[in-house]
RNA sequence: GCCCCUGUAGCUCAGCGUGGAUAGAGCAGCGGUUUCCUAAACCGUGUGUCGGGUGUUCGAGUCACCCCAGGGGCACCA
């Protein structure tokens, strides 16, 4: 791609001036035309290490370059120091084909060098339904995965389930309550129990399942017996809801495992070699202090008993031991807290900061018809995933979820998300590639037979169809900075865009019925739009759709 | 009390990590054009204390520090 190529004669001159390798090339698309359609900073960037004046580094950047003919048109220096560059014309029909060439790997990148990326998502206690914030990290998760696929590093999609501790234990205690109930008998659930009612139509099914005697065995098996339907029933329910929202984990990873292959008491050792743990009240201390931390934490408590943290140590070390070079952890809001003691004891570990990055999924609210529906799983009553996927289908919900910041506070509106308006980003860029294929099945034509040999370069002169050639242009680089930073909601923007310039295309030029040599031009242009906008769809786990 | 997140146009939000050229988009509003491969689109229209202040810098929405407002967190809980 023209990027690169222009990156990459950038670096090599940059180097010829003794430019230090710390000073990253960078390209950027300029907010204002006038400006060309790519510009660099490199020259203010180069001006301290340099020591001499941005303009005077641009000059000579600029009398170094040499780009093959077709690439760029001119190249100017402005304002402080910027370099800005104006593509040739040609470069427009090399998009075009670059896209038709690439059809569905349009976007895709080679990682160098590629990494084995673990990202760890949803990751719900298997003791009720998902709910619409599992929703948001699930499409978060998996949409981070899928960028750094496309960034052609190996990703694993990993599920921890929490399959012992006290949630679990409560979870079946309430479950027998569920049974003693079910039977006639009086039977209070737990306080800090479970109170939702799908616990009592689990308690039917349990109680088909094994006969009424059930509800006569001893507390203690009977509450076993209950802890092992539960956890694999809610589990199942939980797997199922993922499966209908298009995510497919690689891994489920049980906590009990942790324990089954002793890798706490690995993870202790581990620490105790890196002199990092010291003793005091009683207590093992893990001196996350001396790693950013803002006070040491609990490993052991004085009873013996472990703190949530030390499993959780043991769970990433082990990570790293099955091979992964990065584990990206996707947490709710209320695990924010959490994040600088695991980077504390990644450190204390030995593993480079790079290792361990957790994003942050904050609350969703949802609104329906203006009115907010509150949740509250305490009291049993919330919306599920499943019930959110029902309303307003998966394609709508996988979209809101991702089109905004995961760390900052989504309202979803349900109204909102079914509408068959513009006003509705999802339905507008869905449409706008329904458009693209409406075009083929109006002119009888399958779009795979369309190709970019022969295109008139000359004939796509309107202004929207140069400006919808440059957007297409830039979705690798749009896929590249989203993986770079995780941030999905980067993609949902750039697909706006580019349905905007699409929509606002077929509005001003006709495709069929044109001069011959135009319409095989518009052709591969609606062909290459349709790819890139479905590419992009595909990236998110929304379908395109042939026609709404 | 301590920590984290958020604060940008009427509304919803980009932009902040790697400081850079007059701070952007969608929606809503106002004025106009058109009704054609999909169910409406297109054109024009923005006097924003970038929450406030101080500082660093040639240059700050972006970095540092302080303050204000809203939300979340704080444990030998999970």
């Amino acid at each position: 791609m023209a990027q690169e190529e222009i990156r990459a004669e950038l670096a090599r001159v940059a180097a010829t001036l003794g430019a230090p390798a710390s000073v990253v090339v960078e390209l950027e698309t300029p907010r204002e035309k006038s400006h060309g359609d790519l510009a660099t900073n490199l020259a203010m960037a180069l001006a301290k290490p340099l020591r001499s004046s941005p303009r005077e580094i641009a000059a000579r950047l600029v009398s170094g370059l040499r780009f093959r003919p077709g690439l760029v048109e001119a190249t100017e220096i402005a304002g402080p120091g910027f370099i800005n560059f104006r593509l040739g014309a040609a470069q427009l029909v090399e998009t075009v084909h670059a896209v038709l060439a690439a059809g569905r790997e349009y976007g895709r990148a080679r990682a160098d060098p590629p990494l084995r990326v673990n990202v760890e998502f949803v990751s719900a206690n298997p003791t009720g339904p998902l709910h619409v914030a599992h929703g948001r990290g699930a499409a978060v998760g998996d949409c981070v995965a899928s960028l750094l696929e496309w960034s052609g590093h190996a990703v694993t999609r990993e599920f921890y389930v929490n399959d012992t501790g006290i949630q679990v234990r409560l979870l079946a205690e309430s479950l027998w309550a569920r049974i003693q109930q079910r039977v006639g008998r009086e039977a209070a659930i737990p306080e800090e129990g479970y109170h939702g009612g799908y616990l009592a139509e689990l308690a039917g099914r349990l109680l088909a399942e094994r006969g009424a005697a059930l509800a006569d065995e001893e507390p203690a098996t009977g509450v076993k017996i209950c802890r092992a339907f539960a956890v694999s029933a809610l589990r199942g329910e939980q797997q199922e809801d993922l499966a209908r929202f298009r995510v497919n984990i690689d891994v489920y990873f049980d906590e009990s495992r942790l324990y089954a292959e002793r890798r706490v008491e690995a993870a202790i050792a581990s620490l105790e070699a890196r002199r990092v743990l010291f003793e005091q009240d009683g207590a093992l201390w893990l001196r996350t202090t001396a790693f950013g931390d803002d006070k040491d934490r609990v490993l052991r408590k004085s009873d013996g008993s472990f703190t949530y943290f030390l499993p959780d140590i043991a769970y990433h070390e082990d990570k790293a031991g099955r091979g992964f070079d990065r584990a990206i952890d996707v947490w709710g809001a209320d695990h924010h807290g959490y994040v600088p003691r695991m980077r504390a004891a990644m450190a204390a570990l030995g593993h480079g900061p790079a290792f361990f990055a957790a994003l942050i999924v904050q609350l969703v609210t949802v609104l329906r018809h203006g009115e907010e529906v509150r949740m509250s799983k305490r009291a049993g009553e919330f919306i599920s995933l499943r019930e959110l996927v029902d309303e307003v289908g998966v394609d709508a919900a996988r979209y809101f979820f991702l089109m905004r910041r995961s760390d900052s506070p989504f309202v979803f509106d349900v109204d909102l998300a079914t509408s068959r308006t513009d006003e509705n980003p999802v339905f507008y860029v869905q449409m706008a590639h329904a458009r693209m294929s409406g075009i083929f099945r109006v002119g009888g034509l399958g779009p795979a037979s369309v190709a970019a040999d022969g295109v008139d370069v000359a004939a796509l002169s309107d202004p929207s169809e140069v400006e919808l050639i440059k957007v297409l242009g830039r979705f690798p680089l749009v896929v590249r900075r989203a993986a770079e930073a995780l941030e999905p909601q980067r993609v949902t923007a750039y697909l706006e865009e580019l349905a905007r310039a699409a929509h606002y295309w077929y509005h001003r030029c006709r495709v069929l019925g044109e001069p011959r040599a135009l319409e095989r031009a518009r052709l591969a242009l609606a062909r290459a739009t349709q790819v890139v906008l479905a590419n992009g769809l595909g990236l998110l786990g929304i379908s395109a759709p042939e026609r709404m």
